[in-house]
DNA sequence: CTCACTGAGTTCGATCGTCGAACCCAATGA
DNA sequence: TCATTGGGTTCGACGATCGAACTCAGTGAG
């Protein structure tokens, strides 16, 4: 049986997960943040199979979140970079470093990977809140519906 | 081949991605979020197969962002509830739903799912913003490293 | 007492996705 | 001429996902 698609579902949650929702996905973007962009430097740091690259990237690239670009004429080279879309998808593995970071350490192994501001050197613990008030999102003051009902 | 497992990986990112890597583990979470308990439940708003369910409630349960709880005697009648940690998740799902909300919707077809604030009914926006400073995160002043440098 | 029904799964076989290894090809450099 | 490198494709084995069918305990109707 073919997995069940959510590319065209009314959530936007689903259909991103339709789009990553898979192992390699979100890593290969990873690195692609951490700049990676040639095919080999992808592969060598995640060490995954050739033909699983290649699948990922091509979709990345046909969803818009790369784009494969001619860097060397001869010979012919290619690399792969981040779109705007690609870009703006940052905050989705920010949120799954810090619950990551969070929730999945014992105690005393601390994360290594960890992310820091560019000019200060401080350590930045990424947080969602509502860009209209600036509060942090609970779970429990937030209603997820069709249209407002009230 | 197995796949390949991230759970012991020095990346959070990388340890999140094998927890829910997969197409209907974060659609589930949602499901939770959302307030239902009942295995049943789950399965019809899903349509997704028992077997595949069983596995995933099983999971989330295993990793302690559910609990399966008694919440009847005679007959015995289970449910799943987010835990902390399950709770802790929800800005990953948030994110996801900004970024989709932002980026894969057609002009003209809005997201019939939103997500409003449930005092005051206004619309909220997730956004990503550094703990400690309050200033949004931008790909290009976060550096990602094993420790800090300078 | 029997039958149908419900909640909560497990089992089954078919199909799809993932994996590493091997292969391919063009261009380059020795 | 031959090996090497970048960037893939092909192959076959195996693991994951699917829907359908089955299970099993309890319950309520007749």
């Amino acid at each position: 049986m073919r997995r069940t698609r959510f590319d065209d579902a009314p959530c936007p949650i689903a259909r991103t997960v339709d789009l990553i929702g898979d192992w390699w996905t979100p890593i290969v973007l990873r690195e692609a943040f951490r700049g990676r962009r040639r095919f080999d430097e992808f592969q060598q740091a995640l060490s995954l199979s050739r033909s699983v690259l290649t699948q990922r990237l091509a979709r990345l690239v046909d969803e818009g979140l790369l784009v494969r670009r001619l860097y060397e004429e001869r010979p012919p080279r290619h690399e792969y970079v981040l779109t705007e879309k690609g870009r703006a998808f940052y905050p989705v593995l920010a949120a799954m470093w810090r619950w990551g970071s969070d929730w999945l350490w014992e105690e005393g192994s601390e994360p290594p990977v960890e992310l820091y501001d560019r000019e200060s050197g401080r350590p930045v613990r990424p947080r969602l809140v509502d860009e209209n008030t600036g509060k942090p999102i609970d779970v429990r003051e937030v209603r997820v519906g069709a249209r407002r009902e009230a």
